[in-house]
DNA sequence: TGTACATCAGTGAACGCGCGTTCACTGATGTAC
DNA sequence: TGTACATCAGTGAACGCGCGTTCACTGATGTAC
């Protein structure tokens, strides 16, 4: 039956984050529709009254976990120093969706390869998601006085990204665990002054 | 009909070379069977002749793919000292298949993320190549007198992991080019002795 | 060395399954009067 | 404000398709004598 307007755009948001979980934590392909509308409460007839495709999911999906992404960060570094605010975000990154860590997790080390093979569309979302990572550090290494701020920070995303997505591949805990701690070591070097 | 022992091994030999290349141009879930076996001239009704599963297939694809890339690395090097040896590797990993690259493919940045969805054996065989990779970097960190050889060769690693996948990722040539770029300044960065 | 036969690599068709997508239908909502 | 009707969000079944896997069959190879 017909629902209010409000009730309609409650279920579509209700589907884009659903999905934006799903998608994030088993990958692109192992996340059907059907499975997406039944984890959103919802039979899969009805998932072609919001969205034109699952690409078209996929994309809105990867919208949403950016914008959640850097609102959290925007939200946690109120009000810190430059240095603080970086080692906070750094900290963040790596341990997204780790025990403790934040809830989110980043489309870029998270779905990575299979991104690859997507739309352009939505390669262009995960393009946007790196800009705005690179752009974010870009800011805050300019601060810090670096010599080639947007060099280094597009070094601290290659190796974050690299960083969780090794770590999530890895069976063993603990080498997990070293190469994250290596990671936050790498950073602190890269924000050496040139000598 | 039956076929010389010879025939056999080389036909398997095909079958596994075909599909790593396939397997990490187009993703695990995008390379079918059935289009394997016609890449290597053969129909798919033999393949289980060959393997049990196209698990076991995946994961013997990937074992090529790392030895491969590791011959490569060995032959290239030979004689080398130790900075002018890592130097190369880093400029042969980051060029991998692009354009004047080596045309071998590392399984790490280029099927990263859906590994991570795989049998516990493909999982292990691709740890076992970042392994690889980290020894083989901290041999190289460890004759150049790094303070924490370890480290560095894990931070190098994650780094040109990320970068790669990023890069083959972006739509546009001019960011994938930057990428790399601030790769290679950041591993020279990493590189600087301790103050 | 020659012959008769069992083996098995490779073929091509078929299987069941899950996927993305479509569709007829239901009935509360929103609108026109 | 009240009523009659068109709209459309959501249901549940069905569609076609491609996938991994199986199978009966073929005929050259390798083996036993």
């Amino acid at each position: 039956m017909k629902r209010s307007k409000i009730d309609t755009a409650d279920t579509r948001r209700r589907i884009v984050s659903t999905a934006s979980r799903l998608f994030l934590e088993n990958g692109l392909a192992e996340t059907g529709i059907a499975h997406i509308m039944a984890a959103a409460g919802l039979t899969q007839g009805g998932f072609y009254r919001h969205f034109d495709s699952k690409d078209q999911l996929i994309a809105e999906a990867n919208i949403a976990a950016n914008d959640e992404m850097f609102d959290y960060y925007a939200q946690a570094v109120a009000g810190m120093a430059p240095r603080q605010a970086l080692d906070t975000v750094v900290g963040l990154y790596l341990r997204q969706s780790h025990g403790e860590g934040p809830e989110w997790l980043c489309p870029l080390p998270n779905l990575g390869s299979e991104l690859r093979n997507t739309d352009r569309k939505v390669r262009s979302v995960a393009m946007d998601g790196y800009q705005r990572l690179v752009a974010f550090f870009t800011t805050l290494t300019t601060a810090l006085g670096a010599a080639e701020p947007h060099g280094v920070a597009d070094a601290i995303v290659s190796t974050m990204v690299g960083a969780v997505m090794l770590s999530r591949l890895a069976v063993d805990p603990a080498i997990a665990q070293t190469i994250l701690d290596s990671t936050e070591l790498a950073v602190n070097a890269l924000l050496q002054p040139e000598r």
